[in-house]
DNA sequence: ATGGGTCCT
DNA sequence: AGGACCC
C-alpha cells in the first residue's frame, strides 16, 4: 500500500548521531554483547490456510487444504487430523479426508499482503527482520536483549516456552541472554496473534541456522530455546544432511558422492577433499553449517541490489522510486569502503562449540570410519598446534571431541576463546565478535527513537508471567482459534494465547478482527494503544515518520546500516 | 513439482 | 543470465 515518501533523512541522521553514544554505553556488556547474538526464527503455521481461515472464519472448524495446481500446498491441523498432509496430491488427500475443504492458493495476493503485515509488525520493534519465503522471519534482537538485559532483574527473567532438551530452566547469568530472547520472541508471537490473528511458531538461538531448526521441535504455535551447549545435539539430530538448511539437492548429490549421509559424517570430513568437491569458500561453509555454525548476518529485506545498481548502467528501471529515493543511502551506506570504517562487520566470528556439552563424559560413539578419516586428513589432524589449542580449551569442551574437527573450525572456537575473558563462561561465545562496534546498534536505537519502543511496552505486560493483560479484555468468540492451538502446549506456560486469551484481545468486539488486520499495521498499533489505555510507554509514532528510509545495504554492510530500512519496502507491488 | 523469492558467480 | 537455495 502506501508508504510515505521522503522524510528519511531524518532518520538517518539520528542514527549517525546515535552510534558513538550507543557503544559507548553498551560498553559494560561488551563482552556479553559481542559474544553472541540473540536470533530470533518465527516461522507461522500452515501459513495460507491461516489466512484462508481468516478470509472465511467458517472454514476454522472444517479441513481445509490449499491446492495449487493438483497439490495441497498445505492444510490446516484439522485436515492433518484426518491424514493430510503438505504437498500431498489432491487425490490422495480427498481420499483421506472425503470431506476435505479445497481452496484455491494460486492467487498469492492475500498471502502476500498478510505476510508483509507480519514483516512490518516485527519491523516495528526492531528493524533487523529478514524474511524467508511469505511465512518465515529472521530477527537479530541482540541490541534488544542488551538493553532489556540491563533494565530488568535477573529474578524477573524466565524462559517463555520451550528450552530445547530441557524440561525446565533456572535463569542464571549465563543463560540470561537466551531468556530475555524468549521473552521477546513470546511478545512478538503474542502481537502477531492479536493484531493480525495468527499464530506461529519461534526459534530462539544464536545464530540463523540454529534459530530456523529449533523453531519447528515444538508445533504448532509453541516456541523453543537453544542454549549453546546443545547445539550439538540439535544438530546431530537431524535425519540427513538435506535437513540442514543451506544444503540443498545439488550439494546433497555430490556429499553423497563422496560417501557422506550425515550430518556428523560432514563434521568430520576432511576440509581438503570437500573444497577439491565444492571449492574453499562453500566448503568451509557447509561443513561449519553441519556444526551448526552460522555467521551470516540478519538482512533486512529491502529492494533489490543497489549495489549492482550502482555499478550497472543505470538502466534498470524496475527500482528507480527507490533509486530516487536512496540517493543518499546509496554514496554513504551501500559502498564497499563502509566494511573499512567498522571493525570487520562482515567477517564475524561465529563460534560457539559444536560438539560440546555442558558436562557429558562421554561423547557419542564416533564412526570409525570417520576416524579414519580424520587420521588421514592433515587439514584435520595437525598436532603441534593442537596441543597448544587444547590447553585453551575452556571447561565443557571435551578435547577429544576438539580434536576430530575440522581445523578451521577448531580455529575459530580457540579464537573465540582467546579473544574475551569472559565470554568463554558462555558455551557459546563470539557469536560475532564485531558486533561491539555495529552500527546496528545505531539503527535499532534510532529506529526507537521516533517510533515508539513496543518491546518495552510489551515488556512491560508480560514483565509479570501470570498475568496477561492483553488477553483479558475479551475472552469470548473465536474460541475455535483457541482450541486449535491455545492449549497444545504443556510446558509452555507463557506461551502465547493460553485459551484465556482471545484473538484480537485487544480490539473492542465491535470491530471486525479481520478488518482491523487489513489497517495498516502502524495504524493498528495506534489504535490498539489507544483501546489498551495501557501505560504504553510510547506513543505511536508519527505514522508517517517510520516508513521512510530504504535498505538497500545488503550483505557488506548488513550487520550495520541496515537500521535505516524502513517499511516502504515492503509493498509487495 | 508449483510459483514465488534471494544470493552468488 | 544461470545456478543453487529457500518456502
Amino acid at each position: 500500500m502506501d508508504t510515505d515518501e521522503e522524510g528519511d533523512n531524518d532518520w538517518d541522521r539520528s542514527l549517525e548521531s546515535d552510534m558513538l553514544e550507543t557503544t559507548e554505553g553498551s560498553s559494560t556488556n561488551r563482552v556479553t554483547s559481542i559474544s553472541q547474538r540473540v536470533i530470533l526464527h518465527f516461522d507461522l503455521d500452515c501459513f495460507y490456510a491461516q489466512v484462508e481461515m481468516i478470509r472465511n472464519p467458517a472454514l476454522r472448524t472444517k479441513p481445509l487444504g490449499i491446492q495449487q495446481k493438483y497439490l495441497i500446498v498445505t492444510c490446516n491441523y484439522v485436515a492433518r487430523e484426518h491424514g493430510v498432509s503438505k504437498m500431498m496430491s489432491v487425490t490422495d488427500a480427498v481420499e483421506k479426508c472425503p470431506q476435505l475443504v479445497l481452496v484455491k492458493g494460486e492467487d498469492l495476493t492475500h498471502y502476500r499482503e498478510m505476510s508483509y503485515k507480519v514483516t512490518e509488525l516485527l519491523m516495528s520493534y526492531c528493524p533487523l527482520v529478514e524474511r524467508l519465503g511469505f511465512d518465515e522471519n529472521f530477527m537479530d534482537v541482540t541490541e534488544m536483549v542488551e538493553r532489556r538485559l540491563k533494565d530488568t532483574r535477573i529474578s524477573d527473567l524466565f524462559f517463555s516456552g520451550h528450552v530445547y532438551k530441557h524440561e525446565c530452566m533456572a535463569v542464571d547469568d549465563e543463560n540470561a541472554r537466551q531468556a530475555v530472547g524468549s521473552m521477546i520472541a513470546a511478545e512478538m508471537r503474542q502481537a502477531i496473534f492479536s493484531t493480525l490473528g495468527l499464530t506461529g511458531c519461534a526459534g530462539i538461538a544464536h545464530n540463523k541456522l540454529l534459530a530456523k531448526l529449533v523453531s519447528g521441535t515444538f508445533k504448532p504455535n509453541q516456541q523453543t530455546t537453544l542454549l549453546p551447549y546443545s547445539t550439538a545435539e540439535l544438530m546431530s539430530s537431524l535425519r540427513g544432511l538435506i535437513k540442514v538448511p543451506g544444503i540443498g539437492y545439488k550439494t546433497l548429490e555430490k556429499l553423497k558422492a563422496l560417501g557422506l549421509e550425515s550430518v556428523r559424517d560432514l563434521q568430520l570430513y576432511p576440509l581438503p577433499d570437500l573444497v577439491k568437491e565444492f571449492g574453499e569458500v562453500n566448503a568451509k561453509r557447509i561443513q561449519k553449517l553441519a556444526c551448526g555454525f552460522d555467521d551470516s548476518p540478519v538482512t533486512p529485506a529491502g529492494p533489490p541490489q543497489v549495489e549492482s545498481d550502482i555499478c550497472e548502467p543505470a538502466a534498470n528501471s524496475l527500482f528507480t522510486q527507490a533509486d530516487v529515493l536512496h540517493k543518499e543511502d546509496i554514496s554513504s551506506n551501500s559502498m564497499k569502503p563502509v566494511k573499512h570504517t567498522l571493525i570487520s562487520p562482515t567477517q564475524e566470528l561465529q563460534t560457539q562449540p559444536p560438539l560440546i556439552k555442558p558436562k557429558s563424559p562421554r561423547q557419542p560413539v564416533l564412526e570409525h570410519s570417520q576416524v579414519t578419516n580424520m587420521n588421514t586428513s592433515e587439514s584435520c589432524m595437525s598436532n603441534a598446534p593442537e596441543k597448544t589449542l587444547r590447553s585453551k580449551l575452556p571447561p565443557g569442551v571435551d578435547p577429544e571431541v576438539f580434536e576430530l574437527l575440522p581445523e578451521h573450525i577448531q580455529m575459530e572456537l580457540i579464537s573465540s576463546f582467546q579473544n574475551e575473558d569472559s565470554a568463554q563462561l558462555n558455551y557459546g561465545p563470539a557469536d560475532t565478535s564485531s558486533e561491539v562496534v555495529d552500527p546496528a546498534d545505531h539503527s535499532t536505537l534510532a529506529f526507537n527513537q521516533p517510533a515508539p519502543e513496543p518491546c518495552e511496552s510489551a515488556l512491560n505486560y508480560n514483565r509479570n508471567p501470570a498475568s496477561h493483560e492483553l488477553g483479558k479484555a475479551w475472552s469470548s468468540a473465536q474460541s475455535s482459534m483457541e482450541l486449535d492451538f491455545g492449549l497444545v502446549e504443556a510446558t509452555d506456560s507463557h506461551d502465547i494465547p493460553p485459551a484465556t486469551q482471545a484473538p484480537q484481545s485487544d480490539i473492542p468486539a465491535n470491530v471486525d478482527p479481520y478488518v482491523f488486520s487489513q489497517l495498516p499495521v502502524d495504524v493498528q498499533r495506534e489504535l490498539l494503544t489507544e483501546w489498551r489505555q495501557q501505560k504504553s510507554v510510547l506513543k505511536i509514532p508519527s505514522k508517517h515518520s517510520h516508513k521512510t528510509s530504504n535498505t538497500k545495504d545488503r550483505k557488506s554492510t548488513a550487520k550495520g546500516s541496515q537500521g535505516n530500512n524502513i517499511l516502504k519496502y515492503f509493498k509487495p507491488n
